[in-house]
DNA sequence: CGGTATCCCATTTGATACTG
DNA sequence: CAGTATCAAATGGGATACCG
């Protein structure tokens, strides 16, 4: 059966969740962040189903996380690409690597080195911070219900996060 | 039929997206965050299938992410509390609340306000920033392998991110 | 209360084949 | 190349019942 909708929730999270919350979106995601454009580029490198990753093409650029544009040269070729919306998944794409390795590490060492080209120094953990900069733990954070609030979230949030 | 395994992957993203890649399990994890321990807590709070939820939080204990413990009181109850590794999730967690609430706000404004008890101002967003603080934008930042790569990151992070 | 055990069935997966 | 179509298998969702 299908899942049951979020909808009513009507939660930031279980909005998130819901787009999210599937394995084969976080891979197709993560090529794309990393560059990769083409259909077959991505089906022969994830080793994904052709209507799976149909599917899941579909239903992200129907989300408006990816837009699908038809190459100008090769009219049966289409290249997918991220929106100002798909781009803003960078942080928490990030922090699923670093939080991949740090956990789920493999004993032979790292797998990955991410660094900036600002500094060339690794990149830090990506962290909840305040205004100044200072890192959060989840009791330093308040969390208040605001207009648009259902009761769902009031249930949820009405101890402090 | 099931989902095809990304373990092979060895991927820090890959294992990331296996244990995260589904709604219910951020859900959980969502209420857990916000201090919801007992079973019947988050059972009614999500509406969720009894066999599901079981089968949900014996996943997430079994990956170290929650551990189970008997109430010392009562026996029969058990609490569910976030371990260090599940603490992790932390910043993912919150980057998925700012994104679901910049791109699918409701339109009778916000549903939640975060802020820092540190100075009671508005949490900025989650971002990727250098070892300075200097917010990063995904071409700023370099991947390279690591010892423990394997041939399908190398594919995939032979460009750079 | 705090779950576990059954059960049924629709969805989804993944393989294969095919089309423009 | 970029998908769509078809299909069998089986997992997972959800309802219900049950137990300590």
């Amino acid at each position: 059966m299908r899942r049951k909708s979020f909808e009513d929730f009507d939660c930031s999270l279980a909005q998130a969740a819901d787009y999210l919350g599937d394995a084969w979106v976080l891979l197709i995601l993560r090529n794309i962040f990393n560059g990769m454009r083409r259909f077959d580029e991505i089906n022969s490198h994830l080793e994904i189903p052709t209507n799976t990753l149909s599917d899941r093409l579909k239903t992200l650029v129907g989300r408006g996380i990816l837009r699908r544009e038809p190459d100008p040269v090769d009219g049966r070729r289409a290249e997918y690409r991220l929106t100002p919306k798909g781009e803003g998944l960078y942080p928490i794409m990030i922090a699923l690597v670093q939080w991949g390795e740090c956990w789920e590490g493999s004993p032979a060492g790292p797998r990955i080195y991410l660094s900036s080209r600002t500094d060339g120094k690794p990149l830090p953990p990506v962290q909840v911070r305040d205004a100044s900069g200072l890192p959060l733990t989840p009791r330093q954070v308040v969390a208040k219900p605001g207009p648009a609030t259902t009761e769902h979230m009031r249930k949820l949030y009405g101890g402090n996060w």
